[in-house]
This record gives structure tokens, C-alpha cells and sequence, in this order.
RNA sequence: GACCCCGUAGCUCAGCUGGAUAGAGCAAUUGCCUUCUAAGCAAUAGGUCGCAGGUUCGAAUCCUGCCGGGGUCGCCA
């Protein structure tokens, strides 16, 4: 099963081939002009470049071979070699009912599935999350269930960031604060207490305080340093406040990313591969991959090509200190240890680019990278309507469950001022709202190119009309209650019929979402998805303002209209899925 | 300074592995709720695709140069 322009796809394919021609050129595409035809095929313009033929003659040709085959209802030719095809409305009804009657709604199964790794987490202990770690989560989470629907195995990773100084400061931070607690008893030997010493509020009042003082007093941070040491030396008393820091911290994560319906199989970080870190070094010393330098151990990483001076990874500072990087490489191979990707994916902000070119050319250089490739999604940086980083009105980071709580209230507020739901049961209000913020938040986003920059407004954003999550919802919505109005009726969907007049730019929609999805697939760019998914739900809306379901008399009409409903249905909710939008029931 | 990304309608953005007349949404104007949720639908208007060259039968898309905006460039992450 394959989408509409795929099955014509392999038809045309064949006439090409019949004409000894490269089957490549068979690509049949959606026309560019409905007023003339459904599809075409610019195959007979590239043909004729590369065999030096006449592009007309091409295209007769392989139009004759086309005229054989009955699922066309119309072949021409126009201008210098255009092949314009249309298909007949049995075809067309064919090919519905078969989508219809498929869980996969026409997306094959992937032939070779692969494991993919993809990091798009990045929070730290003991700071909160903010809009920083929006568009990595946002697009991350999508392109996981992308890659998982597609037919790849996956696995998210959410690689926190529990290591290394900060730590050190807020272990340091605690013991100046509170020296009496048992953890920085040295001599102390029996089991510290399961509670937290801190709580979450406290911690990420803790972690600001210790970083300044830190930045202000060379002794504070010295004790810092010797703190983290003695940390990773595994100090009981340290791992164990550590550990609860991490578990408070991590209780929060769950908690923000759990509102943001963004899903994570490993919740490992830094510290994991802390173990790693020195055997990999002592190895890459070795082997000489890493070099002394100005007091520090690096891996040149410049290239004869490059167009400029790629600066190398510093493996190990001249303080005797692991950088991020090394963590990095570690981590690579903790990769490899554990899952074996064929695919690792970084969805991390672009202006990481350089860091990720050092740690790929240092992994490869090192062959420490397995079978995988590596590659880093570079996405934009998240503006406020003045064109620079968003921050609050107060100049801060907005935190994210903050900014959750005004979108699903700015939901919230729609839904009132629209009269909806007004009989709802209080939560269901509430889960509505989250929902409907949560879409509109996830789809401004994902409707965008992942590289580029883009601003977030909010104020755009909670305006519900036009081209937002809310529409889709909305869109999403109404077939449910139609599929529920018709249900009560005594109304079943069922085969669906050739199309009237008014039905085929519905049904050739349906037949497209493969490309969506495998465009998305193939160029990380989920804003595919997004966009045929607001061109079904618009195109849908135009039906169903021009055919009426629930009172169409004639019963096999009424039980087919109803079939086309559940299938755009069925449709939207996986494409939503895909983004990472939940629809709810009603609203 | 070098390198990377971006520049498309008043605003926010799609489209970029070359194809016919460059698309959406918002904002503007005009219609449509005694039939399935009007957060909707129909229609009108809005463009030297930053500028200048080049390649091509054909360029928003590829190449070169320039202009404007953003970013990055060895011991932070």
C-alpha cells in the first residue's frame, strides 16, 4: 500500500522503462494545475536532457505506452512535454475503500527498519526547565514517532545534564548551608535518610545563589571545584545527596514533559557515562587520536577542505577538568555499548553546530562510533516579536511549565468566550484546555522549518483561528460527533462509492498522506506533516460545508460520506499523533 | 576578518534534489448560522520571490558577486 502518486508512480516508471528509458523519470506528482488534470509527469523534460531527444516526442511516446492502462480516465500532453493524467472515479474509489480498510492508512511498512537514537532533551538538574528546551522537545518527540510509525526502532534519550561543576556547586552550596546534615559527615556510617534534604523550590533557589557567589569569590569556587572531584571520586555521602537531587529534579522533568505530551524511553545523563570517560581517554591517548596542546589534551579535527579553521576538541582542559564534549564522545560510545544505532539524531540548537562538527570528526577519527551515522539537526532560535531571544515581559527566561499555564488558560478563555463545553464536567474543561494549548503551542512550531528562526508570539498564537493546532482539533472534533450523531441514528460507514461532483479533491488529498510522511521522514522536517495535515482538515471543511451526511436519503451515499468522514478522521488523528498533539473527544 | 543560516504579500510563514499561472494563515473588503460544532465556509484584493549577473528550452529553487539580518569562531554548556 502506497500512496496515490506512488501506485501512478510505478505505473508511469514502467512506461519509461518500456521506452528504454530510466524508470526514475516516472515521477508522477500532483498536478500543479487541478484546471487541466489530477497528476502529472515531468519525467519526458529530464528524459529528453539526458538522452538529447525531443521532450514531445518522449512524452507521446510514453503517454501511448500510459493509454493501455485502465485506471486513467484522461492523458494529454501540454506545453514542451508535460504528461497530464487523470485517474477514473472507480479507481479513485478503489483506492479509498482500500486506505479505509488499512490500519497503516496506506503507509507501507519500511522495508529495512534501522535503530535510530535521538537526543532532544538536555535539562539540567536543579535548574527549571524553560522555553529553551521547547523546540528540542517539540521537534525531537515528533521526529520519534515519525521514525517509529515509519518502521525505524527508536529510542529517545533525554541525556540530562547531572554532571560536572554544577553539581559541585550545589553540593558545596548545601554543606555551607546546612554542615550538621549526616551527608558530610565523613565519619557518618549508617543509611542516610530516604527524604530529600532540599526541596525542588529550594534546589532551584539554590542552584542562582551558588552560581554567583561561585562567579564573585575564587574560594567559593574552589570549593566548588573540590567538591565536584571529590564527587566523581564517589564520596557516599556526595552520591547520595546527588542522587537525591537528581531524583527531585528528575520527578520535575517527568512532570514538564509530561504536560508537553513529550515521551523519552531513557532518562540517562551525564553522569552515566562518567565511568566511560576515563578508560576512553587513556585509549585515545594511546592511539595518539588525542594530543597534548597548550597543557590540554585535544583531537585535531581539521579537514584539508574545510573552508575554514575548525578549532579541536579539547578532551581535557588544562586543569585536568572532562569537558562537555568529552561527555559527548562518551556518551557515543555508551550509544553504541547499549542500542548499536544505524542513526543518531541531536536535535539541539543550531548555534551548537561547530560543537557537534568537533565531537562527530572526533568520534570517527577515534572509530568509536560503531556502524552509525551522525547527525546533528540544527534547529532556530526561539524569538519574542522583537526579533530577539524570547524572554519575558520582565527581561527572564520564562519557565515552561509557566508557559504552558498561559496557553492552556488562554484556551481556556477561548473556549468560555466561544460558549463551549459550558456543560463539561470541570476537569474535562481543564483537560480540553491543556490540550488545545498544548496543540496550538506544538503546531506553531512544527508548522515551521526547523531551521529557521521563528518567532513566538503569543498573542498570534492564542488567537485560534487559521492555520493552528486548534483548527485541526477543531476539525478533528466535528467528525467525532458527526461519526457520534450518525451512530445514534442507527448510521455505520461503509463502502465508499465513486465520487460525485465536489468529492475527488477530498479523495486525492486522502491518497497523499504517505508523501507527507515520508517527506518528513526523509528530511527530518515534521512541517510536512503539518501542512498536509491543515490541507485535509481545510479540504474537509469545504466538503462539509458543500455535502450534508446525517440527512442524505439515499443510505449507501449517506454510509459513504460517513466512510470519507472516518477516514479524514483517521487520518488527521495520526498525522496530530505523529506531531505530538492529542485530540480530545469533544470541546 | 573567516565561515554557516536566513531574506518570498502590510505581518507570520510554506514551497527550494529546476517545470505550466509563486501558495497558506493573519490583517482588509463582501457574503453564508430555523440542517451534522461559524475556532468554520465561499469570494475579492494584495508579489520586481533582497539586488545584480550567470547556467538552462525553463530559475523563488542551481552557480558567482554584492546588500541587509542573525549566529559561530580553543580550555562554559
Amino acid at each position: 500500500m502506497t500512496s496515490l502518486t506512488q501506485q501512478l508512480t510505478a505505473i508511469a516508471a514502467e512506461a519509461f522503462q518500456a521506452q528504454g528509458l530510466d524508470p526514475a523519470f516516472g515521477q508522477v506528482i500532483i498536478s500543479g494545475r487541478p484546471d487541466l488534470a489530477q497528476f502529472q509527469c515531468n519525467g519526458a523534460l529530464a528524459a529528453a536532457k539526458a538522452a538529447k531527444q525531443n521532450p514531445r516526442a518522449i512524452a507521446e511516446k510514453v503517454a501511448e505506452a500510459l493509454r493501455g492502462n485502465p485506471v486513467f480516465r484522461d492523458i494529454s500532453l501540454a506545453g514542451p512535454g508535460f504528461i497530464n493524467l487523470s485517474v477514473t472515479d472507480a479507481f479513485l474509489a478503489g483506492a479509498m475503500n482500500r486506505i479505509a480498510g488499512d490500519p497503516r492508512l496506506g503507509q507501507p511498512v519500511k522495508a529495512k527498519p534501522e535503530m535510530v537514537v535521538l537526543d532532544y532533551g538536555g535539562p539540567n538538574i536543579a535548574k527549571p526547565m524553560h522555553v529553551g528546551h521547547l523546540r528540542a522537545a517539540i521537534i525531537g518527540d515528533a521526529l520519534r514517532r515519525i521514525f517509529k510509525f515509519v518502521g525505524d526502532e527508536t529510542v529517545g534519550d533525554v541525556h540530562m545534564g547531572d554532571w560536572g561543576l554544577q553539581m559541585g556547586m550545589l553540593i558545596s552550596e548545601l554543606e555551607i548551608r546546612r554542615p550538621d546534615l549526616p551527608y558530610f559527615d565523613a565519619g557518618f556510617a549508617g543509611p542516610y535518610p530516604a527524604e530529600s534534604p532540599v526541596t525542588l523550590a529550594e534546589l532551584e533557589e539554590m542552584y542562582p545563589k551558588a552560581s554567583g557567589d561561585c562567579k564573585a569569590d575564587p574560594a567559593r569556587l574552589e570549593r566548588a571545584r573540590l567538591a565536584t572531584a571529590e564527587l566523581q571520586e564517589g564520596r557516599p555521602g556526595y552520591r547520595a545527596v546527588w542522587q537525591h537531587f537528581f531524583d527531585i529534579s528528575v520527578e520535575a522533568m517527568k512532570r514538564d514533559y509530561g504536560n508537553l505530551g513529550v515521551h523519552f524511553d531513557l532518562w540517562k545523563g551525564e553522569a552515566c557515562v562518567n565511568d566511560l570517560i576515563p578508560p576512553m581517554v587513556e585509549d585515545m591517548k594511546k592511539r595518539g587520536i588525542a594530543i597534548e596542546d597548550k597543557g590540554a589534551l585535544i583531537i585535531p579535527v581539521k579537514e584539508e577542505s574545510d573552508k575554514m579553521d575548525i578549532p579541536p576538541l579539547i578532551l581535557i582542559k588544562s586543569d585536568g577538568a572532562a569537558m562537555y564534549g568529552t561527555t559527548d564522545l562518551a556518551t557515543i560510545v555508551d550509544r553504541v555499548n547499549c542500542q548499536n544505532p544505524d542513526r543518531s539524531i541531536y536535535v539541539v540548537d543550531h548555534r551548537q553546530g561547530l560543537h557537534f562538527v568537533q565531537v562527530f570528526r572526533a568520534a570517527i577519527k577515534a572509530g568509536i562510533n560503531g556502524k552509525g551515522t551522525l547527525f546533528h539537526l540544527g534547529y532556530g532560535t526561539m524569538n519574542g516579536t522583537d526579533g530577539k531571544p524570547f524572554k519575558t515581559r520582565a527581561g527572564g527566561v520564562m519557565r515552561l511549565d509557566d508557559l504552558i499555564q498561559m496557553i492552556s488558560g488562554e484556551a481556556l478563555k477561548k473556549l468560555t468566550e466561544h460558549g463551549l463545553g459550558g456543560d463539561y464536567s470541570e476537569a474535562e474543561r481543564a483537560d480540553i484546555a491543556r490540550k488545545v494549548g498544548v496543540a496550538a503551542l506544538k503546531f506553531a512550531d512544527l508548522s515551521n522549518n526547523p531551521i529557521a528562526n521563528y518567532v513566538f508570539d503569543l498573542d498570534r498564537f492564542s488567537r485560534f483561528e487559521g492555520k493552528t493546532g486548534p483548527y485541526l482539533l477543531y476539525a478533528a472534533v466535528r467528525v467525532k460527533s458527526l461519526l457520534r450523531k450518525a451512530a445514534a441514528q442507527g448510521d455505520k460507514p461503509g463502502s465508499i462509492l465513486a465520487p460525485e461532483e465536489g468529492e475527488r479533491d477530498l479523495m486525492l488529498m486522502l491518497g497523499q498522506m504517505p508523501n507527507a510522511i515520508n517527506d518528513a521522514y526523509g528530511e527530518l522536517a515534521p512541517n510536512r506533516i503539518a501542512d498536509f495535515a491543515f490541507n485535509l482538515a481545510q479540504v474537509f471543511s469545504t466538503y462539509y460545508n458543500a455535502f450534508h451526511i446525517l440527512s442524505e436519503k439515499d443510505a449507501a451515499i449517506r454510509a459513504s460520506r460517513l466512510a470519507l468522514a472516518e477516514l479524514v478522521l483517521k487520518e488527521l488523528e495520526l498525522c496530530l499523533d505523529l506531531l505530538g498533539i492529542a485530540t480530545p473527544e469533544r470541546m
